[in-house]
RNA sequence: GGGCCAGUAGCUUAGCUUGGUUGGAGCACCCGGCUGAUAACCGGGAGGUCAAGAGUUCGAAUCUCUUCUGGCCCA
């Protein structure tokens, strides 16, 4: 076609290879060794000469007369036509293909066939593979999957760039051609010793260090630096060493190190830095350079479209560091799913993650402290023995140890996301929700006892050990609340304390477990309040567990939540239901058909019109009755019967995985009385809220309601008193006060009035 | 074009290694309760073609194959 190039080798002739088809086009095409690799694997396999008609800069060379100077990839259309006019050309045809631009200015890049300087890379292939069955991948495929079919198929690297600036390659070529020596120059000092304009404050980088005039050691004729720079990912595989300037310093230091304990980057280093660490320590000491990889998976967006500045899909990581801050960010990092997963991220997934963890854990803290500082509780000397407090405190120092343990777990197998998921729900669930909310009435008393004082102790150590268990996850939070609660004796910083051990004498598998079945309890026993209709502010005269004697055993000191929860009086146990439950019978009509076929209907309708409960005591104890329905008698067995079994009156069930719980529901007036005294409470107690009111202001409080309900209050106004902190309660036709309010109570009207 | 990974409720996810009762949570949603309990709490409800198809099996979210979608690496 055309006749510019000029080989030396013979060119023009047809050769074979398996990337090229018969599906499309000629089944024929044509080869340029200088721009493909696999053009020019062929080329080494035929000695197909390497013709390079294109300048680096991408343009024609001169021998090219028609399009000298131009770039290649402008010249496409000319060329076509060009070949067009001469009658050569087959046809033009459109063709979709993947092809790389610049990453920075997005022009067309070229393949270029270039020398290069190379380790032999392929030589310590075994000991690569080796090395690398020593390191503990995470996730676990890569070691054998991508890694290690990489380097099984390893390629010698390519080590030499052409920059402008860098790290250069040291290696030195004498310019007499009889001599022609070639040096590798292995540190600073040798450097100094062949040059001889070598300065005090030298740079080592291109171009500055070709700047120097190298004499050959042997004929002292000048040496000239190879042009090229290293490729960076040389500097960066080298860390394990250059760090500590080894071998020419720190010779100690390094060895303690190597190799280092744990790496981490994303899984697009798989073949970046993860290889060239390997690569390096490999062949300079036949060794890992590191024991642990945790390789992180990609941030994606909303859409899960990896985020790119040209496509605008990025998230401002200033607009979630002011509204949401760092440690939600990295909480919702760490805990939403396995490290090496891709995550999608948007601003709402931080948002939801700061609601749900970090506040629970402030506002749990803020709580804690407001009541410590009205107490002016003082770690020092307010603390009391763990013996010495109450089973809840003794259940929650339980179950933190239990997490700490499990925290250490998922820790030492990197996964970081079950860690914070594990201490997330000890702390939304175990925490805020059971344990503090269980211990608020506690905090309410006026007076520094003793239980008070227990539960001040239990908070201020589960603050202090969560804060340090949490600290790697979320750093600023925790040095806050850290900072509150340091006794002078401790370290200056968070970041400074010791890691948390977890006290395996705290923990007690059985107080756990009868929690985990008093909190069962609670569950079914709202859950049948709220069946049944009765407000957990009524209180009920008993309840009655029945279950095993062992399950009595290992809840029966930790009934009193179960009581408070619920709202029961009394709380009982037995062994069996025959108290609360009454049988009865029904006829089995897929029995009593087939045996008795048209007269079947009769049978079940007499049966249905007698004492289902008669029936049944007859059935237990003759096992027989007999029905006479015409004078025809039919002798029916328990087997022509379904039991039906059923409450008595007044009481409801309802199950946990080992016990029944059973309520009475029966309201006396004196438990409506009771129910109505809370109800007020209540009220009073929201307009406290609504008048802004401090915790311990008191105010003066009168209550408009019918007569009846005053007489059956009687016995409930210190109650009242006490929990709404009114120095005086008066029952008048018309209050007056701050804030007067008119509510209905279960349908009666009431009007209350209060001030302070 | 090749390799690897992932796909479960609107969203975030557990379960998959080792097949076995009715696929489990949280957020959001609906109903009710509670509230000096916080961006809260409690009870109930609705919401699922386990990406699709085929196969193995008495039985598949789980094992195999194919396809689709997304991601990463390589070409």
């Amino acid at each position: 076609m055309f006749n510019y190039a000029k080989p030396k080798k013979k060119a023009w002739y047809v050769v074979l290879a398996d990337f090229v088809s018969m599906e499309d086009g000629t089944g024929i095409v044509h080869m340029a060794p200088a721009f493909g690799e696999d053009d020019y694997k062929v080329g080494l396999k035929y000695d197909l000469p390497v013709v390079q008609l294109v300048k680096l800069d991408g343009t024609f060379p001169p021998e090219v007369e028609v399009w000298k100077g131009q770039f290649v990839k402008d010249a496409d259309q000319d060329i076509i036509k060009h070949l067009e006019s001469r009658d050569l050309i087959e046809g033009v045809h459109e063709y979709t293909h993947d092809y790389p631009f610049c990453w920075r200015c997005e022009s067309p890049l070229l393949y270029y066939a270039m020398e290069s300087w190379f380790i032999a890379m392929t030589e310590v292939q075994d000991s690569l593979i080796r090395n690398n069955n020593n390191i503990n991948w995470y996730p676990e495929h890569l070691q054998q999957g991508r890694f290690g079919d990489f380097i099984r198929d390893v390629k010698d690297w390519a080590l030499s760039r052409k920059r402008y600036w860098g790290t250069p390659l040291p290696i030195w070529t004498c310019t007499d051609e009889k001599c022609n020596h070639e040096i590798c120059v292995g540190s600073v000092d040798e450097l100094r010793n062949i040059s001889e304009n070598f300065s005090d404050d030298y740079d080592l980088h291109k171009p500055l260090v070709d700047e120097l005039i190298v004499k050959c050691p042997k004929c002292k004729s000048q040496m000239k630096r190879e042009e090229e720079v290293i490729d960076c990912w040389y500097d960066s595989g080298s860390a394990f060493f250059a760090q500590w300037h080894y071998p020419f310093e720190n010779q100690k230091e390094f060895k303690e190190n190597f190799p280092v304990d744990f790496i981490s980057e994303a899984l697009d280093q798989t073949r970046g830095w993860f290889y060239s660490l390997l690569a390096i320590s490999t062949f300079l000491f036949d060794e890992r350079s590191y024991k642990n990889v945790l390789t992180l998976g990609l941030v994606l967006d909303e859409n899960n479209q990896k985020m790119s500045k040209s496509k605008r899909n990025y998230v401002d990581p200033d607009v979630i560091l002011d509204n949401e801050g760092a440690d939600a960010l990295r909480w919702y990092l760490i805990s939403a799913s396995a490290p090496w997963m891709s995550k999608r991220f948007y601003e709402q997934v931080v948002k939801e993650t700061l609601g749900k963890f970090i506040l629970t854990l402030w506002n749990s803290y803020n709580f804690f402290a407001t009541y410590a500082a009205l107490d002016m509780f003082d770690p020092e000397k307010d603390l009391i023995p763990i013996d010495e407090r109450q089973l809840l405190d003794k259940w929650i120092l339980s179950r933190f140890n239990i997490i700490a343990e499990e925290l250490k777990k998922f820790m030492e197998n990197f996964e970081v996301h079950k860690a914070a998921r594990s201490v997330e729900n000890f702390l939304i669930e175990d925490f805020s929700n059971w344990y503090l909310r269980r211990s608020r009435k506690r905090l309410w008393v006026e007076e520094k006892i003793r239980d008070k004082l227990a539960g001040y102790s239990t908070m201020y150590e589960i603050f202090l050990d969560l804060s340090k268990l949490l600290a790697p996850f979320i750093p600023f939070i925790t040095e806050e609340i850290y900072q509150n609660l340091k006794t002078d004796d401790m370290a200056e910083s968070i970041h400074l304390c010791n890691y948390v051990k977890s006290d395996k004498k705290q923990i007690d598998k059985n107080l756990e477990e009868g929690m985990e079945k008093i909190r069962a309890l609670v569950e079914v026993g709202r859950a049948l309040r709220s069946k049944v209709g009765i407000k957990v502010k009524y209180p009920l005269s008993s309840a009655t567990l029945i279950c095993e004697k062992k399950i009595e055993d290992s809840i029966k000191n930790l009934l009193d939540l179960l009581n408070e929860e619920i709202n029961v009086k009394k709380i009982y146990f037995e062994r069996d239901t025959s108290k609360f439950m009454t049988k009865t019978v029904k006829p089995n009509h897929s029995k009593l058909g087939p045996k008795y076929k048209e007269k079947a209907k009769n049978i079940s309708e007499k049966i249905e019109k007698m004492n289902a409960e008669k029936l049944y005591k007859e059935l237990k104890k003759k096992d027989v009755v007999i029905v006479k329905i015409n004078d025809e008698e039919f002798k029916l067995s328990m087997d022509d019967f379904e039991i039906v079994e059923s409450e008595k009156e007044n009481f409801a069930r309802a199950e946990t995985d080992d016990a029944i719980l059973i309520i009475e529901t029966t309201l006396t007036p004196e438990l409506q009385a009771e129910g109505f005294a809370r109800e007020i409470v209540r009220r009073i107690q929201s307009m406290r809220k609504e008048l802004d009111l401090e915790v311990e202001d008191k105010i003066i409080t009168m209550i408009k309601v019918d007569k009846e309900k005053v007489k059956s209050l009687k016995n409930w106004i210190s109650y009242i008193r006490g929990e709404t902190r009114s120095d005086k309660i008066s029952f008048v036709d018309k209050p007056s006060g701050k804030l007067i309010k008119k509510w209905v109570i279960d349908e009666i009207e009431t009007e209350i009035g209060i001030s302070r």
